[in-house]
DNA sequence: ATGGACCTTCCCATCGTGGGAAGGTCAAGG
DNA sequence: CCTTGACCTTCCCACGATGGGAAGGTCCAT
């Protein structure tokens, strides 16, 4: 199979597969006489992988880790759930983070009229020195 | 004023400060006979204008639409609050997204033992072809 | 043999920020 | 007057993850 195929298999986009070839996240393809990339079904499942992870938010660092625990027949189960828990603490602070602004934006735009008039409580807050 | 002296201000690097300058989102600065730039307190004001619509999430794009409304005394706070309101619902996109991200990794690290097993829920959902 | 669909590598862009090098300027103190 | 250190200048590189596209090679079907 070729990387197009692989890609339409996978979910992941031919460019990003070499792309997590070039930095060693994927190991290097097999290569035909001419040196085109080919994929079987051990490598689907790597990428399928890979694409799943990105979906639940992990960063290409933390899927490097993940992959290694994932072929590690030794593993522990709570290696893994370790990177999930610290994975849902990092998304919980972002959304908090993005909580606050969204609570001042809307107390802020709750206070603009948003007519044809100049006056405007965003504005206003924004040039605040203190604000 | 010099720039660095305007960064701890205004709360802008002075790295940032020239970044803004050279894509345009603020006017060139003055300049002493060395080359040194100089600012003003109206210089501050934006500078303060900028890092407050930044900390709400502003993208550069849209601080420079708030930028022109703010020294536009013929504005509508109509469109200052469209803007704001825009940039409230891609907040609660993003929001709303990273929300599912959670729903789904806690659902998933309920499920995983967390022992010295090797046999993990995560890695049995991660490795799933359907998803 | 030719055309089209595929593949290759390589470079550039995004977005906002920081790091750092190489060199110029300025002010204070010896 | 000279040195020292803190500042300033421009320029390039890096991040993270992805897409776009150019220039050129390959493969297969007509």
């Amino acid at each position: 199979m070729n990387i197009g195929a692989a890609a339409k298999a996978s979910g992941v986009s031919a460019k990003m597969i070499r792309y997590y070839e070039s930095i060693g996240l994927i190991g290097q393809a097999h290569r035909t006489e001419a040196g085109y990339r080919t994929y079987g079904q051990d490598d689907l499942r790597t990428l399928g992988f890979i694409r799943h992870s990105r979906e639940l938010g992990f960063s290409l660092a933390e899927v490097t880790r993940l992959l290694a625990l994932w072929r590690d027949d030794d593993r522990a189960s709570a290696d893994v759930k370790k990177l999930a828990m610290a994975h849902i603490e990092e998304i919980d602070r972002k959304i908090a983070h993005m909580a606050a602004m969204r609570d001042t934006l809307v107390k802020l735009a709750d206070c603009c009229h948003g007519d044809g008039h100049p006056d405007c409580s965003i504005l206003d807050a924004l040039s605040q020195s203190a604000g």
